[in-house]
DNA sequence: GATATTTTTGAATGATCAATCCAGAATCTA
DNA sequence: TAGATTCTGGATTGATCATTCAAAAATATC
């Protein structure tokens, strides 16, 4: 064998996952990369291959938080409908105080590469996906449980969730107050009740 | 005095808006508006002194366009609410037509230079209180005129739906179906009345 | 039609881009 | 400890970036 990597790579990856949050994909210049890993150009390629490369191990990084908050917020509380307020609530304040005004990588990705790279669109589209899923599952939950009127639609509520959050980054994204976010998702959240 | 100038700055300024919607900011390059207006480096430089001014002109030449269209839809119907659904409608509807998946130009320059570059940032967030003051105004009119209830709160219906108006664009970036958004607008809307 | 003034054109500018390369350092196996 | 292998550091690559510039072309006024 050799000689073994000295970084971190989760380390490495999580201050990559900040940069590109930060700048986007096309601002973030390799040399920006450079300064926020303090990794040479040539450990960056050796260890990602290309900038899309380490891009789309962001991308993974970053989701699997989100997901794991989500989770977190859902099996924490009571039940559904509790966990998905709860999960709304930290929101709003985990994009006020950390970086106000970055909003959402996925959403931002969407948004800068969706329709001239395939690639990275897809991973994305994928783990926003499976977040609509995840909520979509607590809704069916709260109907069984009957915290959810039978009427409803989870499927169609999820979206509309979802949607919801894609505007609250947004919303975070213009640097609105918290108590202003907060009365957006109490009225969204209205509908589920 | 002397020789006029051949393009009309109008249809330069549209086709430029067309291509930083497409692309973004920084990935839309000189030689890409070139491409896109016809003009060479130099007439566009004469005409709007750099890539960052021609962009802030972009910005006001779209969001013209939008606020007349809100203005319109408000204008043609019969009542508020009434207009801010056709409004809806048709954001829906003209998303997934007319080159699906853009989102919307406003929104996307908040999120990709919003904490970056500050001349660019106050324009857009100006464009977008406007739409969200000729929202509430709406909103305000409605409840004088006795099509929504007197207990709900203009302003905070407003926020709410332009921060819908943005998920939807997220919604249409994402290359969601029209029933699908439309399904989502429902749910939104069923808190007007 | 001559002159003044502006636009158009297209090449050229230096800076920065993503990516490569290689010499020297480090650490593994044997 | 010898040798093979891998990582690190940093200069370097050609391409592309935003911007500038000077010469040619065009038109208004006189």
């Amino acid at each position: 064998m050799a000689r073994p990597a000295e970084f971190d790579r989760d380390r490495v990856l999580g201050q990559a996952t900040q940069t590109f949050w930060d700048y986007g994909y096309c601002a973030t210049s390799i040399s920006r990369l450079v300064e926020a890993t303090k990794l040479k150009p040539g450990s960056l390629y050796a260890a990602f291959e290309s900038k899309e490369g380490l891009f789309l191990a962001a991308l993974d990084h970053y989701a699997t938080q989100t997901k794991a908050r989500l989770r977190a917020a859902l099996d924490a509380a009571e039940n559904p409908i509790d966990g998905i307020e709860h999960f709304f609530v930290r929101l709003v304040r985990a994009q006020a105080e950390v970086q106000p005004g970055r909003g959402c990588l996925l959403v931002n990705t969407v948004l800068e590469l969706g329709r001239h790279n395939e690639t990275v669109t897809a991973k994305t589209k994928g783990h926003l996906d499976e977040i609509e899923a995840m909520l979509c599952e607590a809704l069916m939950q709260a109907q069984t449980r009957d915290y959810m009127a039978a009427d409803k639609s989870p499927e169609v509520l999820a979206a509309f969730l979802i949607t919801t959050i894609w505007g609250l980054r947004v919303l975070g994204g213009t640097g609105a107050s918290v108590e202003r976010a907060d009365q957006v998702v109490e009225q969204a959240l209205s509908l589920l009740r």
